[in-house]
DNA sequence: ATCCTTGCAAAGCATTTGCAGTCAC
DNA sequence: GTGACTGCAAATGCTTTGCAAGGAT
């Protein structure tokens, strides 16, 4: 997919909301949009600084969140307190490794049937979306000798 | 069950641990025992200082992160940077309130085939836990006309 | 020309940590 | 008595905000 492609999507995306474009929006869509590795907020300022030397990390701060308001990214939070962006927009889920923290986009998805099968014992939720995580190790933080199912 | 009963369960888990009991620790642990509303560390506090006037939130915080450790609680991770503490050790799912950010419990669970079911690309990730979370409307909050299924 | 966006620095908030006194064992 | 725990306060780390200068439409 050409960077032209991506500017023109993000151009729609920011004028539907009423924002303009920038550089640095588009550094920031960019680099999520070229990387499957689920970055902090931090590892995408240390990324985009190298094309723009001079953005600031609280730009890339208000980039993120401009693009996720603009539906073009996701945003992840974990317990270890830094968030992190998903540039891709398509469902998916995602397995987290216990060890080294990297996060993994996962193929496929539970059927909806799964899903209306979960009750809440008051009763009355209407469920408008839905996460689902795995946690474990990943090829290359395995254990020796374990022998759980493998994802 | 009895709050005696309760107390065994922390002094045998604290042993096993080899960590000490105190009433500060008996205390965030029958708070979180005795309710289903996920509270935040500082709502924990808030509710353990009517019985110890005296408990810093700091020790709320190494309370929890100790039950955490003996088994006795679960950390939740939510995107408002509050990290919520549930009592229930029995695998359940959780429903989130878009609007007023409750956290309700679920019954039921997906099966083993659909977590299963998931692959990465990559593949080798060994999945230990997984984590699904419903996101939505409680009963109270549901906007008038919504015609979603209901959990 | 208008008003949104940037970059800087300072503030904010949840959480963690260092340490002396205290307590459980 | 010994080592772990508490409470206080300061520190930490991520994220947000206020504001003047610059940029997009």
């Amino acid at each position: 997919m050409s960077s032209t492609k991506n500017e023109q999507v993000l151009r729609d995306a920011l004028e539907a909301n009423g924002q303009r474009f920038t550089e640095q929006r588009a550094a920031v869509f960019g680099f999520l949009a070229s990387t499957d590795t689920h970055p902090t907020a931090d590892e995408v300022f240390l990324a985009v600084r190298r094309d723009l030397p001079a953005i600031s990390l609280a730009t890339v701060y208000k980039s993120l969140e401009t693009l996720v308001g603009c539906g073009l990214a996701v945003k992840l939070t974990y317990a270890d307190q830094s968030a992190r962006y998903d540039g891709r927009t398509d469902p998916h889920h995602h397995a987290r490794c216990i060890s080294c923290g990297r996060v993994l986009d996962l193929l496929g998805d539970v059927s909806r049937h799964e899903i209306d099968g979960l009750h809440s014992p008051e009763g009355g939720f209407t469920v408008t979306g839905y996460r689902l995580e795995l946690s474990g190790y990943c090829a290359d933080c395995v254990p020796a000798g374990s022998d759980a199912p493998a994802a």
